[in-house]
DNA sequence: GTTGAGCGTT
């Protein structure tokens, strides 16, 4: 009965376990290998994923760390919570959010902005909040329910040609002394 | 090295 309701505030406050944890209040530098190599060391990873501004392409200061197993990443939560990380003091916990929203869905997710009339340009009937389609298509965010690593690609993506896989090449900088 | 708090659409 403690927190059944699955209200917004209480998720926050106490979010279930997970294997994927929200690290918050890092430093702008700190990047995703900086993460794997601290968290590696409760049990193999996953995935790391800082979260980039998408204007700026900066860090904007958290990230989600995929452990493999469940115990790992209770015992990351407890012990890298609170750790000192690039000299910030990070926050460590169940992530909230198990993915990156779903991109747009390909369809018109909007309410139909149905006016009767010709002058269908202005759309300036949005008060308040400005956010993404009025967050409408996060009932998409269902597909965060489901663990990526179990996925397969069952049907060939048109996107992935088998003819593609030659440019292997990865643009390691190379080191410069 | 532009803080803070911040749960993600590269």
């Amino acid at each position: 009965e403690a927190y059944s309701h699955g209200g917004d505030a209480d998720v926050r406050a106490n979010p279930d376990p997970s294997t994927c944890l929200g690290v918050f209040g890092l430093s702008l530098y700190t990047t995703e290998r900086d993460l794997r190599e601290v968290f590696s060391r409760y049990g193999p990873l996953a995935g790391v994923n800082v979260v980039y501004d998408q204007r700026t392409g900066r860090s904007r200061g958290f990230a989600f760390v995929y452990f493999e197993r469940l115990e790992d990443s209770k015992e990351a939560m407890e012990r890298a919570n609170g750790m000192e990380l690039d000299g910030r003091r990070i926050r460590v916990d169940y992530s909230i959010t198990k993915r990156p929203h779903t991109p747009t869905p390909g369809i018109y997710m909007g309410r139909p902005t149905h006016n009767g009339g010709g002058g269908g340009g202005g759309g300036s009937s949005r008060r308040g909040r400005d956010s993404y389609y009025d967050r409408g298509y996060d009932r998409y965010d269902r597909y965060d329910e489901y663990d990526y690593r179990y996925s397969r690609r069952r049907s060939p993506s048109p996107y992935y040609s088998r003819y593609r896989s030659r440019s292997r090449s990865r643009s390691y900088s190379p080191r410069r002394y």
